[in-house]
DNA sequence: CAAGAAATGGCAAACGCTTGCCATGTGACC
DNA sequence: GGTCACATGGCAAGCGTTTGCCATTTCTTG
């Protein structure tokens, strides 16, 4: 059997060329005469040769490999963005470095340092860094953000704006004159964008709206969150993403409150689950897979330019109509 | 700033020594005066020195790098997996590259050889490869199995054969005398173990127990699934996994069945949203995150003996009773 | 105090590939 | 026919480490 890897020189041996010869048939096509470069690819074939891409990026400073960083792999949301960049990145002959941030801001500028050598560059989701890490980190290697918009940075971020929009109108169009806002992590950059556009689109409805919170985004937060929500007697709640509304949901439930019948509920994400949660929530959807996708897309494009900074792409959301919202009862 | 990232020479002629004396200050401890390496890491902080790791893997043949493929990486069970599997590689110093097979055997085969090369081993989660294809990539590259049992590799498993024995006892401490099986893929190598366990356990309980399906594995394999049962007439049905179990209760609650009052529901996994379904699910829990992590060790202990085969290890699961199974109504 | 062992550090050869530069061969153009 | 440009392929110098081997120094030991 294959006792030692083939490698370049095994080829050009093979092949009766030299090495550089080989190297070019691969990496510069037009650089050698097609009857040599057939000759040398069959040669390759026949071995079973493959390229060591340990020497590759010794050499050429490329590896071909890019991190994405993520707070919590097991997040959901965050399931969408990795399988989106998993096949940005395959799309482009490039291998997916995965790191799990903890929800920490020290892991992560710790992740970033420790592989900033080992790949061409990072897609970071959520991050927690400052603007001003962040930029730093970009000048020793290029980074494009997901749902965080840093300027002079590549950015995937959703449509908030339209989004919330979206949400206001379904609401209005139920008769509900206000509602609560039950925010997540006060640090959260997505979460502060909700909470502005919720803002601005019920100013422009003439709504009322009042905030609430931070709470944990997680179904534990819920519990807390439904009993703030009870106790200002608001008919719509509006949540920080989908599993705060599911846990917040769980808890109306256990009180006895009917869903939509008394409150209207609202989610971010539409998360799996969120259509088979009692009842089915109403939500904005986000395309995560795309929003990943794009990231990678964007990063590929500035590795090899390295162009400062980057373009701010902006991705559509859906409101997803589903059970959990329903007209005002007045009682 | 730094225009050019210091290297080892940089470090070695900051403190006056050679590189070789540099590298083994990192590399071999012992193998270097006390006081030279105390005086080495601290030019070598200073100077912000990070190895270079491509170099590294040139020269030493190790990337200090493993591979993880799932068949989907947005599967919540899956989930579990790559974030122990994270977190073991993470703990071991290792980069975990994320690989998604898009349930296919050939997209493995091809991220196998791919990869081979780039990293220094892999961890497989329900892989759709032969026994013949995984030993023969096996002697390349050292290789563990995550819920998936291959003689002579190092496999990590859940515990089916007490699970199915929990989930049996169960059903019968509320009457049940017979269920049904809702399969999935006819080549699932866990279904194919959790029907074999059921069968055992049913068998010692003197229940009856019929296989129907296959289905798919998912939320749309449900309704075709739900339909089948009713016509059975059965009290209970175990399902394949959870997902599938979801999307069979949700069937039935549309034909007005109630879950668990006519038919009580068992799924496999627990995965994220067993727990706020309606009725939330009963299922059988297995630690994936453990697996994953786990796994990654078994990697790890392999992967410098290089010694052929491993051992098996068996991962406890826990039957978490919730709201989707009752006592038999006799109508 | 001599002789051998251990500790320590340096030298230099890989590791497998890329790439700048040069040599040769070929055809085009005047 | 001579000059030039261009196409093609080879040479060899790295890229930043690791590591086998040797030289030197220091420590033991009888």
């Amino acid at each position: 059997m294959a006792d030692r890897r083939p490698t370049l020189a095994d080829v050009a041996h093979a092949a009766g060329v030299a090495t550089s010869t080989v190297s070019r048939a691969f990496s510069r096509p037009q650089r050698v005469n097609h009857r040599t470069r057939e000759r040398v690819l069959a040669e390759a074939e026949r071995l079973g040769y493959v390229p060591n891409p340990a020497a590759q990026a010794l050499e050429s400073g490329r590896t071909r490999t890019i991190a994405l960083l993520v707070p919590d792999i097991t997040n959901p949301y965050f399931s969408g963005v990795i399988k989106g960049a998993e096949r940005g990145a395959a799309n482009a002959g490039l291998t997916l470095v995965l790191g799990d941030t903890a929800e920490s801001s020290a892991a992560e500028a710790q992740l970033v340092r420790r592989l900033e050598r080992a790949v061409d560059g990072f897609v970071i989701a959520a991050s927690r860094l400052t603007d001003d890490e962040l930029r730093t980190a970009a000048t020793r290697t290029p980074i494009t953000l997901v749902n965080r918009a840093t300027a002079g940075m590549g950015c995937v971020v959703a449509d908030y704006d339209s989004g919330t929009h979206q949400i206001v109108d379904h609401l209005a169009s139920y008769g509900h004159r206000s509602f609560v806002f039950v925010g997540g992590p006060a640090e959260s950059w997505s979460g502060a964008r909700r909470w502005q556009g919720l803002q601005a689109a019920a100013a422009e409805r003439g709504m009322e709206v009042r905030r609430s919170g931070p709470y944990l985004p997680t179904l534990s937060g819920g519990p807390a969150a439904a009993d703030a929500v009870l106790a200002s007697g608001a008919t719509a709640v509006v949540c920080h993403n989908d599993i705060l509304a599911i846990g917040l949901m769980r808890r109306l439930a256990e009180r006895g409150v009917s869903v939509p019948g008394e409150i209207s509920v609202v989610g971010f994400d539409d998360v799996f689950g969120a259509d088979f949660c009692h009842p089915t929530l109403t939500t904005l959807a986000e395309r995560t897979e795309d929003a990943g996708r794009r990231a990678v897309e964007l990063l590929v494009t500035q590795v090899p330019l390295r162009q400062a900074g980057g373009p701010t792409r902006v991705l559509p959301t859906q409101l997803v109509v589903r059970g959990s919202t329903g007209p005002v009862t007045s009682m």
